[in-house]
DNA sequence: GGATGGTTGAATAG
DNA sequence: CTATTCAACCATCC
């Protein structure tokens, strides 16, 4: 499929058309692209003047050094990397059309109220957005833009499908299964429209005035220090890295046809066993709809190709599933106030929960993960199954919200509908409820990888460490421990309980909780939760054959 | 109320 | 490598 749009047609600015006229502003958050960015199209349409805006949150990207991880309060180094790269290729892709992109610094909402004040905008142009961060900051927007006459454009275009379309569809509430998403959703007509208009140049940016713009700061500018040891994600962020990726996975065109998600393997990290496309379509550097048009032209031409939910296709739709479900649910990154959320009394083990966080749990598997997505930004959907379940219902039966947090900060495909839900998912908390089946921190990563070296990779101090014992190091004879370099307990930690006796209370905590949930019907008060929570943990003193064995605590 | 389906578990038997 | 068993969940549909 060519490209829909061409960076190549050089500009030529006609005095004529800015003598007067009108102006118009396009508002980027996600959507960091030129390509089928229908706000952008409408913005340029029939105006003279072009007004591109981005808005750096300070919440957003400012260091916050009480934060667990180098980065802001919101995210870490490596998205606002990500971010800062996708800026600067859509600024450069901008100049090419004969704009540029004007950078400001502040409340997003306050900057644009001022912006639209200073320029005499009459088009504001911006995706629409369901999280709840811009469903907050675009009410303020728009209020504004009403008030003071000016029209605005605010079109879905970072799903295939509209999620107010489809819960209204339903009903008024968001299909709760894949299944029954499909059905509703029906075809994606609007996806497989034609992608309508090849920009060949754009509107000149007016007159600025008094706003201070400035370029695409660094890290560095910014006021991150130290960074050159840093090990960075070797994903690169922007709207032209996206193309080239989209391109070399559907060039591919038996890959793409054979895709089958579950059969992926998670410890491939030379070549991912996936697009590795989230974060592209996180920032909207590439467009599902464009995805998903590539995707059915592959089809086309191939005699048999896999279907969803497991195709490629298929992860698109769990991603307009994800988004639906969020905007339709009150509280959705939240247990409490969260209808479609069991309650669950979690626990609140902060050596637990930091040691799972530093990978240093004691299990390769689970600590190499962690390792990858502390200096990638990304795993593998399965192994990032395997650390979600071992976190929460698996084994240490922290509260999914904290490890959700952990993930929101240091993915940098987070995405906030898809983040919530698959933690909603992985901890039994919602859409999915086999809660006695456990993902294994020794042998799923083993019939993958049965030689360990994924976590050879990650975790080089068990580099010398035999197979046989990789999975397991504690179980190594020390001779073998000595040879390989790596005591257990000194160079790298014990386990933090053994996965048997954790697993089996996990199961039966669950169990109990789930027994609540259903004779209350779901409505546990905060006493309910306590009293559930006490129960389970004096019903756990008294069968001290099933406690978690709580062993000597890492390295120190 | 019973049948059915649910993206992706583990252990075991053939 | 595939099918079965394990133990048995929830939500949906009829």
């Amino acid at each position: 499929m060519p490209l829909p749009f061409s960076l190549s047609t050089p500009l030529y600015r006609n005095p004529l058309n800015m003598a007067s006229g009108s102006s118009s502003l396009i508002w980027f958050r996600k959507g960091l692209r030129i390509h089928d960015n229908p706000a952008l199209e409408y913005a340029s349409k029939g105006s003279n003047f072009l007004y591109p805006v981005f808005v750096i949150d300070p919440h957003y990207m400012e260091p916050d050094p009480k934060a667990f991880s180098l980065g802001s309060t919101r995210a870490g180094i490596n998205r606002i990397r990500f971010l800062l790269e996708s800026l600067v290729d859509l600024d450069l892709s901008l100049k090419k059309l004969g704009s540029r992109l004007l950078v400001f610094k502040g409340e997003p909402s306050q900057v644009l109220i001022r912006c639209l004040k200073e320029w005499d905008v009459k088009k504001l142009c911006f995706e629409y957005d369901t999280d709840p961060y811009y469903q907050a900051l675009d009410i303020k927007v728009k209020d504004y833009a009403s008030s003071a006459g000016i029209e605005v454009f605010s079109p879905v275009s970072h799903t295939l499908f509209n999620p107010q379309d489809i819960i209204q569809k339903n009903g008024g509430k968001p299909p709760l299964s894949y299944q029954s998403f499909v059905k509703v959703a029906g075809q994606p007509s609007w996806a497989s429209s034609p992608i309508s208009t090849t920009i060949s140049s754009l509107p000149c940016v007016g007159e600025i005035g008094s706003c201070e713009i400035s370029k695409v700061p660094t890290v560095e500018e910014l006021g991150y220090e130290d960074i050159e040891q840093y090990e960075w994600t070797p994903f690169r962020g922007g709207e032209s890295e996206a193309l080239k990726r989209l391109r070399e996975s559907i060039n591919n065109k038996e890959w793409v046809a054979n895709f089958e998600k579950p059969k992926g393997d998670p410890s491939a990290f030379v070549k991912p066993a996936t697009t590795v496309l989230s974060p592209y379509l996180k920032f909207g550097c590439l467009s599902s709809r464009y995805f998903y048009q590539c995707l059915q032209d592959v089809y086309k031409n191939v005699r048999k190709h896999t279907s969803p939910p497991v195709s490629l296709v298929g992860q698109l739709l769990w991603r307009d599933f994800f988004y639906t479900v969020a905007f339709g649910t009150p509280n959705f990154d939240q247990m409490r106030g969260n209808r479609i959320c069991k309650q669950i009394p979690w626990n609140d083990d902060n050596e637990l929960l930091a040691a799972w966080r530093e990978a240093r749990t004691g299990y390769p598997w689970i600590d190499a993960i962690m390792v990858q997505l502390r200096k990638w930004g990304w795993m593998h959907h399965l192994a990032r199954h395997c650390v979600a379940c071992f976190l929460t219902r698996g084994d240490l039966f922290v509260h999914w919200e904290k490890g959700r947090d952990v993930f929101e900060r240091l993915l940098i495909d987070s995405d906030w509908a898809i983040n919530n839900g698959n933690w909603l998912w992985l901890s039994c908390s919602s859409f999915f409820y086999q809660y006695n089946r456990i993902y294994s921190p020794l042998s799923f990563g083993k019939k993958y990888d049965p030689n360990g070296n994924y976590i050879r990779h990650f975790l080089p101090v068990l580099k010398d460490m035999p197979k046989e014992y990789i999975y397991e190091p504690w179980t190594a004879p020390l001779s073998v421990q000595t040879k390989a370099k790596c005591i257990i307990g000194r160079d790298y930690p014990k386990p933090v309980i053994s996965h048997d006796s954790a697993s089996k209370e996990c199961k039966r905590k669950l169990a109990e909780a789930y027994a609540l949930n259903q004779k209350l019907n779901g409505q546990l008060s905060e006493e309910d939760l306590g009293n559930l929570k006490r129960k389970l943990e004096q019903d756990q003193d008294q069968e001290p054959k099933s406690r978690p064995q709580r062993q000597q605590k890492l390295m120190t």
